[in-house]
DNA sequence: ATGAAAGCGCTAACAT
DNA sequence: ATGTTAGCGCTTTCAT
């Protein structure tokens, strides 16, 4: 698999001198003195807290956990007792008995492919990471690479480490909906998800962007220039942003050839087969509306090659307006922007709004979806 | 901050009808029957299992733990009530008593800037996450946005919701080693640290690429084909990586001229007006070497709007060999290739190492670092 | 306002 | 080989 292998990869040499030992894993009951580099200091506890300020558990408890109804002079004291033993609260414990964990898992199933040429992943990832760390919760990120892995994160799901998870780029056999819905943690979706039955059911929350809207965006521009015969390039037709941004495409051009829709993959590659696939069928094409930035970057180096210049004579209309790609190509791209980053937020706060507790006993709960604008960013391709 | 706030922002109106709950959070003592769609049944407990296999919770327990020492007929019985229960072992338990999480850290503290405009990052994890699930740990990603950030996060590596971690892309100043330590969690450095003293310490782990022969390679190359007024464009220079890189740079042209060599800070902004600077002061240059793709992809595009020809007049080696850039520019740029995935595995593959014990009492320890080679790889930029 | 005590679900000695 | 028992560190009634 890997290319190369270094050291480190059989049982490696010893170092040189016997090092003195940092202290192993054994939590050992040695003298609470803090030794230097001593390693494994067993971690102070409540217990000792409480003790060193003088009051029970409980009320270091209650002072450990925001103080309410516990005497100023008394908080005072527990808090020096905190400080002065650098007490931090072992969360396993708490976890047992208040059954949160203050966690929530990302699960991103996508291949490699996809993954690594689009930084769209990253966008979504520091959108989540910023509400989710506001609301000092962590987040755990999953990642599928195939299908043993769902064995593996659905497992974890059901462990309990976390109390909801934010699932994304789910294709229209994903198991992992099921799964979470099983195992009875809350889940937010990222995209519209497509299996039957999916659309009418109220307890599915996700948030998708308006990909339809801005597939008919990206054709009324192209259009706006003159243009008319308007190809496309699709993404992978198993995910739902692929068949809508098609729909899009479609809505304005009802009558079109089939022969000016080609499907693709998101990637650079994927993009550049698409393209030269309509260049055979459709020589005379004008223009071509690419379902990802990353596609369109792959399409534009197949126009020029084919001696076809951007956007004299074919004009490109990009999606997703990630900036590494958009703004570097040549031409620039001009492109449908979504808000990444902004998904990523809403997912987070659409989470964390139900696990805590958001349904009142009428059993009310929040709005399920939201669908976030796409808008048209001008460069030099079309 | 964000440019759009669809739905979902104030206090969402409640969806019209009213939908069934479907059980709140809490636990409830309700029948066990598991109803249909019935909400947060109670998880059954390693106790349950027992008493339905007519066990003690210790032989249940040994059974679901791997069996050792139990005799078939009962590890068979005990297997039988886990799979009709749904039996799924509480983590927060068994951690509060192994003093074991299966989870690992990954701190990343890199601005926006880079993070996002580098695939870098994902392959990293990528890496990582392969070797961490393999050993069934969970990965636990932290990033770092600011400097409030590192006191949550050291909260967190602190509260012993991990069993070690890893650390990226630090500064010279970063706090995170000192907190690792402090709270005494074995932990493993991408990239070589490049504080006072960390040379010597042989209590550090890093893996880090050889960034120093890269740079040699990259200006060989460059040497090898004529050129003789090469430039570099550097990293920030607070980051081991990229003085190591511009060392290499330094090893072949130990006389050269101080106005060839430009400051960036990885990004393709900063490597495009790198350039410009360097183009300024010496019009006559040849050849660049950019100790990244992406600042290559900005000294590109500045060369090109300069006029200059690329590889003509001037021959362009980047660094990273990340696909998605190096494959993608135009022409395509040669650069020195570190494999950014593989370095991620090794450094789960240390950390893991050192959590499974492989401190044995003589206080020996695995080696502590390792460094992954780099080549060149060569496209059409020189 | 504070303390005593019960337990969260599990593993690991220690019996047997 | 199996069962009994004692905690792990914490929150949370329930008394006081």
């Amino acid at each position: 698999m890997s290319q190369h292998q270094p050291t480190g990869d059989g049982p490696p040499a010893a170092p040189s001198g016997g090092a003195p030992a940092r202290g192993g894993s054994h939590p050992g009951p040695g003298p609470a003195g803090r030794g230097d580099t001593a390693g494994a200091l067993p971690r102070p506890t409540l217990e000792s807290v409480a003790e060193r300020a003088g009051v029970s558990r409980a009320t270091a408890s209650r002072v450990v956990n925001g103080g309410a109804g516990v005497r100023a002079s008394l908080r005072e004291k527990v808090q020096r007792a905190v400080d002065e033993l650098g007490y931090v609260p072992n969360l396993a414990a708490r976890t047992l008995v208040t059954r949160r964990n203050q966690a929530v898992a990302v699960v991103v199933s996508e291949p490699e492919s996809r993954l690594f040429s689009d930084p769209f992943f990253a966008k979504h990832l520091r959108g989540i990471s910023r509400e989710l760390s506001a609301a000092d919760n962590q987040m755990v990120l999953l990642l599928i690479e195939d299908q043993a892995d769902f064995e593996r994160v659905g497992r974890y799901l059901g462990g309990g480490h976390v109390d909801g998870a934010l699932l994304f780029s789910l294709h229209h056999s994903d198991p992992l909906p099921d799964i979470a819905r099983r195992v009875g943690l809350p889940f937010v979706i990222g995209g519209r998800p497509g299996w039957p039955g999916a659309e009418s059911d109220r307890e599915l929350t996700y948030v998708d962007s308006d990909n339809r809207g801005g597939g008919r965006i990206a054709v009324q521009h192209l259009q706006s220039l003159g243009r008319t015969r308007i190809a496309t390039i699709t993404g992978p037709l198993d995910q739902t942003s692929s068949v809508d941004r098609l729909d899009g495409y479609r809505d304005l051009l009802p009558d079109g050839d089939p022969d000016l829709i080609a499907e693709g993959d998101f990637t650079p590659d994927g993009g550049g087969r698409a393209m030269a696939e309509l260049l055979a069928r459709r020589p005379d094409l004008d223009a071509v509306f690419a379902a990802s930035d990353a596609m369109a970057s792959g399409a534009l180096r197949v126009l020029r090659e084919a001696g076809r210049r951007v956007p004299e004579d074919v004009a490109v209309v990009g999606f997703d307006d990630v900036e590494q790609i958009a703004a570097w190509t040549d031409p620039p791209l001009t492109t449908v922007r979504q808000d990444i980053e902004d998904m990523g937020r809403l997912m987070a706060r659409l989470l964390l709004r139900r696990l805590t507790g958001q349904t009142d006993t009428t059993g009310r709960r929040g709005p399920t979806s939201v669908i976030t604008p796409t808008r048209l960013v001008v460069r030099g391709s079309a």
